[in-house]
RNA sequence: GGGCCCGUAGCUCAGUUGGUUAGAGCGCACGGCUGAUAACCGUGAGGUCAUUGGUUCGAAUCCAAUCGGGCCCA
């Protein structure tokens, strides 16, 4: 080797420090260090202020546990909105949020402190302890986001325990209260008759418990007329497990569409579900029954619509009647298909009753005991009234069988004992009632929703479905770790007491002293001196003990943030959550903000779908298929995470697993190598050394067209939020027109040429441009690895800007001045590649037939119907052997398109490994120039 | 059970108002290169468009049912 001449060192061979392993999870941190340090996120903001403003508002995410796949996704999914566009100009502050108050805390900080110490322990102690609680994870997930490449106002998020926060509450529900919209009524709960006290569905342990089970006639007072003239007394026939909830019956429940037949026992007509008779008869324990048939021998049959509005005697209350409705909650499995409803005692019962405009009868005290409305059984718990109810209903002759079953049942998670369903005082939002004035609630918000743009489309069915089916909303809790319900009740009369005055008193307290003082202070300490109930004029106001729904406190958001701070505003250009959030956020700040102000908090929603596993199924404990973003991190890196966020169609679910992400690494490493393979032909090249458009070669030319290409369709994409269709242009991009086409035809030049060539300074003109656009691009996306490249590129050709974050977008067309040039070149080339094809393919024969090796041994004649083969003369023959690497081309016409191949003629040119004739000096001419040029 | 939505190669996605033989990239297999080298280039094999039925001259595309999956509700 040693009397070979060194031609590499004439050479101008790729270099850079720019790294071919990325290394992610260990350099990664260096990034979040540099952006720190330098204060990226408000220089974004600085460089963009008097832009349009673009304000994506972050739904607050709970504040316990660390983050999961389902919010790793969302959060990455709104900075690189964020990222988007503000590179493209908008001020675009993102202000982080978190949810804080709630039951999952206040439970949690409950049972670390285990039943001794909660029973001694004041409110307001165990206030402090659950804000102690959500402040420790809001530091967690706030430092998991970041560590994502989230970036946004970290240093000042919202959070809803904040006294500024708490006071918004005060100000929505001061709004909504004085426009007739929130009201006092009453609904069951789950209610712990030993531990007195309302429990929360967490709160709940649901095991085997043996009830009572009991069929039971009702006797209409005015039979249905199908079954009247038989002269029997006719009776609706029941089935239930809680006897004890008799005495509150208001009504029965039928299937609409269910049949329903009288069943003749004796001398009672009992009517029941058709398809449940021979059930009911083996239960009952019936010897003979006949059912009730017309004149032609068929059975009459009537449908539960039908039976509608008859009435009956109340089982327990002598004189009293109830009524015959239908609901959607009936099953006809079990049971007679008739639903002993009482909505005082149970979840279905209400809406129905809600539904029926039925009363809530609600017979039961703290302690679990009947007061006067149970009757005959009037200080008795419920408990030991279940067998004295069904003796009683024997004695009647009311019960038709009695045994036990068994069967799931709630139990109180402190105590273990069965709870039972309970109506109590609540505080609603009214869907449909407001002040004469005022339009109603549901109304206004499905006028509300037609303004919004709803992303996707099919979204704005599913938000409008729910306002339109959705029941009142009942906004109070009867928990402490959260913000009060902010009305009082006179001491004297039981009165509501709110006012203008004492809503201003309490948003002022709440605003300087946080709601934490509400449990503190008494009224008067804060109301307005001689605060008196309006109705008796008593000045003893008790502060309402219930707290708000976290969702209505998640709701205000457009008041406690997007109003209150001085960078924000509302409504917000967009929201951006996943597809639970149409019953959650999305709509609890749509009434809130419907209902005080009148629009909606929002110009556009954006839903994604639910992260799965890779078969579709959705992660959980139980199938071990559930994947950490903490661990992608720590394994590959969060850039892979926010490609394959990317990456995801988000309109349906989101999948992901190991051969997801492994596919996503491949693709990431395969972008990375595109960036190194550009920034190592960049090393010596500087802005001053561009070559002007009619300077370059052709190829380079339609190289810059098809970049602009490349730019428009991803801007455009951006702009459709379809971010899987950024990825895909851009990966398909890198691969196929610059790895596999481009790039690959552009290396003789860029090694071998001389350095300051104009065919080499036009090449890397060209890949100076699509360096450029491509790190700008996916930026957003890659938001590290883009980082990372953008400071591997020469200072000069990124003009000093010291962060690609501030380096704006690129430009998606050709300078106007080419226009022209631009149609012809698409077209040209599109000829041009199908040609390569076909002589890729024939390459391949050849090689398979050992005529050749590499391609650049292979010397090639191109047959091509005559538009064709002048489409590609007109190239250039070396041209084109240049774009395709072989030693030598030529074009003839011929009937199709066809390619033969034979091994050059020439010898292996030892510098630049093409084959030619080689001159005297054993290297080929071009060669020879250089090294004589060099010396 | 109800509302909204989804189901195209192993994976991620294209597939215009129904219109030739359903496309791309990755992965895989095989080959080349060794000056993008834990890289790069080429070729190839992969699909009953979830299933079934219907509308139509013609269906991945429209309709219905079924199966599977997701969110919310019950």
């Amino acid at each position: 080797m040693g009397d070979k001449p060194d031609y590499k060192s004439t050479m101008n061979l790729p270099q850079t420090d720019f790294p071919m392993r990325a290394n992610l999870a260990q350099r990664e941190p260096d990034w979040l260090k540099f952006w720190e340090d330098n204060d990226i996120y408000r220089k974004r903001l600085e460089l963009n202020e008097g832009g349009e403003t673009f304000i994506l508002h972050d739904g607050p995410p709970y504040a316990n546990g660390h983050i999961h796949m389902g919010t790793a996704f969302n959060k990455v999914f709104k900075d690189l909105v964020v990222k988007y566009k503000s590179m493209r100009g908008y001020w675009a502050p993102y202000v982080p949020g978190w949810d804080c108050h709630g039951q999952p805390i206040e439970h949690q900080v409950e049972k670390n402190l285990g039943p001794e110490r909660m029973a001694e322990i004041s409110q307001a102690d165990l206030r402090t302890k659950c804000r102690y609680y959500a402040l420790k994870f809001v530091d967690i997930q706030a430092e998991e986001f970041k560590r994502l490449g989230v970036q946004g106002d970290f240093e000042d998020p919202y959070l809803t325990l904040n006294p500024a926060y708490e006071a918004g509450n005060v100000r929505v529900f001061k709004e909504m209260y004085n426009r007739g919209m929130i009201y006092k009524g009453s609904k069951p709960i789950h209610w712990c008759t030993r531990c007195k006290t309302a429990l929360a569905e967490a709160e709940i342990e649901y095991s085997d418990e043996v009830s009572d089970s009991i069929y039971v006639k009702f006797r209409f007072t005015e039979p249905p007329p199908e079954f009247a003239d038989s002269g029997d007394r006719v009776a609706i026939l029941i089935w239930t497990t809680t006897p004890w909830t008799l005495p509150a019956n208001v009504a029965v429940t039928l299937a609409a569409k269910a049949d329903y037949v009288g069943v003749r026992v004796g001398d009672e007509v009992l009517i029941m579900a058709e398809e449940l008779v021979d059930q009911v008869a083996s239960v009952a324990g019936w010897e003979a029954y006949e059912i009730v048939s017309g004149s032609d021998g068929t059975p009459v049959r009537v449908k539960g619509a039908a039976l509608e509005g008859a009435k009956y005697a109340q089982p327990i209350h002598e004189g009293v009647e109830g009524v015959i409705i239908t609901g959607d909650h009936v099953e006809l499995s079990t049971g007679t298909g008739a639903v002993h409803t009482a909505p005082g005692h149970g979840e279905d019962d209400w809406l129905v009753g809600q539904k029926f405009g039925l009363p809530s009868p609600m017979p039961v005290d703290d302690d679990g005991v009947f007061d006067v409305g149970g009757g005959r059984f009037a200080g008795m718990s419920v408990k030991d009234a279940n067998p004295e109810i069904i003796a009683w209903l024997e004695e009647v002759g009311s019960l038709t069988a009695a045994t036990k079953t068994s069967h799931s049942y709630p139990h109180c998670w402190r105590c273990k004992q069965p709870v039972i369903f309970r109506a109590t005082e609540q505080w609603f939002v009214s869907m449909d009632q407001a002040l004469d004035a005022v339009e109603p609630l549901r109304e206004s918000a499905l006028k509300a929703i037609e303004d919004v743009t709803w992303i996707p489309s099919w979204s704005v069915n599913r938000i409008k479905s729910m306002v339109t089916d959705r029941p009142d909303w009942c906004i109070s809790r009867q928990r402490a770790w959260g913000v009060p319900i902010p009305v009082f009740t006179c001491t004297k009369c039981g009165d509501t007491v709110a006012t203008d005055a004492t809503f201003d008193a309490v948003i002022h307290l709440f605003e300087t002293e946080g709601a934490d003082a509400w449990f503190i202070k008494d009224p008067s300490e804060y109301l307005p001196a001689g605060t008196a109930c309006p109705r008796c004029g008593s000045l003893e106001l008790a502060p309402e003990k219930d707290i708000v729904d976290v969702w209505w406190e998640s709701g205000v958001s457009h008041t406690s943030v997007l109003e209150a701070r001085p960078d924000l505003r509302r409504p917000a250009e967009l929201y951006l959550e996943g597809t639970d959030q149409h019953r959650g956020w999305f709509q609890s700040a749509l009434l809130t903000g419907v209902g005080a102000y009148g629009e909606p908090p929002y110009k556009s929603v954006l839903t994604h779908g639910f992260i799965v596993d890779g078969d579709g199924r959705k992660m959980s404990k139980s199938l071990g298929n559930v994947i950490s973003p903490l661990e992608i991190i720590e394994k590959s890196g969060a850039d892979i995470i926010r490609l394959w966020a990317a990456a995801a169609d988000y309109s349906q679910d989101v999948s992901i697993s190991d051969d997801i992400l492994a596919r996503t690494s491949d693709a990431y490493r395969r972008m990375r190598n595109t960036f190194r393979f550009l920034l190592s032909n960049l090393e010596d090249f500087d802005p001053s050394m561009r070559v002007a458009w009619h300077d370059m070669p052709e190829i380079d030319r339609y190289a810059l067209v098809r970049l602009a290409d490349v730019v428009e369709r991803v801007t455009k994409a951006y702009d459709e939020w379809k971010f899987h269709t950024v990825y895909h242009t851009v990966f398909n991009y890198c691969v196929t027109d610059l790895s596999s086409f481009y790039l690959d035809g552009l290396k003789d030049r860029l090694y071998s040429d001389g350095v300051d060539s104009v065919s080499r300074r036009s090449a890397q003109t060209v890949l100076a441009a699509i360096l450029l656009d491509l790190v700008r691009v996916v930026a957003p996306i890659l938001t590290f690895t883009a980082e990372e490249v953008w400071q591997f590129i020469p200072s000069a050709l990124r003009a000093d800007t010291a962060s690609v974050q501030l380096a704006g977008w690129p430009a998606a067309t050709v300078a106007e001045a080419h226009a022209d040039d631009v149609a012809e070149l698409r077209s040209v080339y599109g000829t041009v590649l199908e040609a390569r094809e076909i002589l890729t393919k024939a390459l391949e024969e050849a090689r398979n037939d050992k005529i050749v090796g590499k391609s650049q041994e292979a010397s090639v004649t191109l047959t091509a119907p005559a538009d064709v083969a002048a489409v590609l003369k007109a190239r250039g023959l070396d041209a084109l052997a240049d774009m395709f690497i072989v030693a030598s081309l030529s074009v003839v016409e011929g009937p199709e398109l066809q390619v033969t191949v034979v091994p050059a003629s020439g010898e292996k040119c030892p510098r630049c490994w093409n084959h030619r004739e080689l001159t005297d000096s054993g290297v080929c001419v071009r060669c020879a120039d250089i090294l004589t040029a060099l010396g």
